[in-house]
DNA sequence: TCTGTCACTTGCATTTTACAAGGCACCTGT
DNA sequence: ACAGGTGCCTTGTAAAATGCAAGTGACAGA
């Protein structure tokens, strides 16, 4: 009997370690740049495609699914036939926000050369 | 003429952006669960082996390899013959701590089911 | 009509990951 | 002395993810 084969919206967690889940959910190349993306603003496939990072158009497309079918993502249509949708995040999504922060506090530290975040990101949401 | 091949260590940063090179050094499946073990004092390959989500070998020696490289990793003879280490965070792979700590408040809040990391785990270093 | 844009999808080569097995040096029990 | 076990990896191979280039469909503007 074969074993079906794992669609790549579908997640298996390793542990119940909470580390380990979000890195089941969001531990890969592409979906944090994503989330900092929407985080200042970005919305339509073509802005995340327009970041200085140069995400592949299918990894894109993929990983828009993957984070709207684990809730971090929600998509509105804005334009009917061809569809095209605004992509925003979630409040789980927005929730990432601290762990982005901190990922920018330890580059700016430690490796040299990173760009400073604009203070608009690094500002606590109340 | 061929493209020589990348080393498992190398590491090709995408952009300047904190979030993207952090994520470019630690941004995969197992890393950061490694930082996740020696914070709370493991230290052999056994130990690291040990941990419920099942790192296979090849990728945890891959991944020790590779956080020695950049400098998150110090390891120590502990055996000569054959040579054992006994691996260590420095000061700049035990400074991703904040960066776990908020992904535990993450998956605590959003993703049931999530283990409470003990105490100490999430008390702020000094 | 022709050209361009936007948001994807598809095909294919390369790279990474996973799983299983093997190897080497020592240690422990009998 | 010798069998079996332990710790720390390495190697082989299959499966999956990634990256790159090209293609598609619907429309908008010249």
């Amino acid at each position: 009997m074969k074993k079906p084969r794992a669609k790549n919206t579908d997640i298996a967690f390793r542990s119940g370690c909470p580390i380990a889940t979000t890195l089941d959910l969001v531990g890969d190349r592409w979906s944090l740049v994503i989330v900092r993306d929407m985080i200042v603003g970005k919305a339509k496939f073509g802005d995340f495609l327009a970041s200085p990072e140069r995400i592949p158009t299918n990894i894109l497309a993929a990983r828009l699914k993957r984070m709207e079918a684990a809730g971090l993502v929600a998509k509105r249509t804005y334009q009917i036939n061809p569809a095209r949708y605004a992509y925003r995040l979630s409040d789980k999504g927005m929730a990432l926000l601290p762990v982005l922060q901190n990922m920018c506090r330890w580059a700016n530290a430690y490796v040299p050369g990173t760009w400073t975040p604009p203070e608009s990101f690094m500002a606590p949401r109340v």
